[in-house]
DNA sequence: CATCACGGTATCCTTTTTGACACTATGTGC
DNA sequence: GCACATAGTGTCAAAAAGGATACCGTGATG
């Protein structure tokens, strides 16, 4: 079988800390889940809101977190194709955790580098 | 000049998001901040509460930590070597996000792998 | 004297993650 | 016909992260 890929938490108090880092543990799962907290998107909603993500990639954390229980995928069998994803009910106990990063990014975010797209159409309407 | 580790937020409403969990992007960072939580600690104290963590690797993310603003070192000029760890007011100020990761990984640590420290002192306990 | 504690460093290696690029089948619009 | 949209797949490479192992200087302890 394939690896387990989360499978080694001790009993100590911060092991549920590395528990739930662990399963938002992904370059982009944690903005994807974000978004999600919106409602349903289709995969090119999400991949047009997160400016950097590839296809390749977007795909691979959707994978990982449907595989998680956090997203749920819905296909509808039809030309072009149609998938949705949802935040599960398990992904949606993490609002709490989402909310609270982006409440401390909001606060935050200027102390570190800046924004990489530059001339975007946001950074553009701010000039 | 070295390569900057956090440089490249774009202005997208995910993007605060991104920045929050790039700093504690780390394996055992999260785990060290909550345990920070509870206080100033030493090097060893630390060790002591993450099975897992090498040593090697305790000391890279406390210096990221450090060098990222979140985590204050005091060195005291002694022998044997006596360092201090404590949250500095940024890291303190990422309190809510670690303690909605410990409150989600309470509720569902049983979800996902075995604990793999077996034998240790609490799981006898329990048994 | 040997061992331990402290808090590391150095070096190298392995594993994992991420990304680049090309490609896919169908329908639609021009 | 071509370009576009949809939601991917396949393959390979590069980069990054994490870990294994040995070692360090000082003092304390037995």
């Amino acid at each position: 079988m394939g690896k387990v890929r989360h499978s080694r938490f001790d009993c100590t108090p911060g092991c549920s800390v590395e528990a739930a880092i662990a399963l938002i543990d992904g370059k982009w799962k944690s903005v994807v889940m974000f978004h999600l907290m919106d409602g349903t998107h289709r995969f090119n909603e999400i991949r047009r809101k997160i400016p950097g993500v590839t296809q390749r990639m977007l795909t691979n954390q959707l994978r990982e977190l449907e595989e998680d229980g956090l997203v749920d995928r819905k296909v509808y069998a039809q030309v072009p194709p149609k998938v949705e994803y949802t935040l599960s009910p398990l992904g949606q106990s993490m609002g709490p955790v989402l909310l609270a990063l982006k409440d401390w990014g909001d606060a935050n975010i200027d102390r570190f580098g800046k924004p990489v797209h530059a001339g975007s159409p946001t950074e553009l309407e701010a000039a």
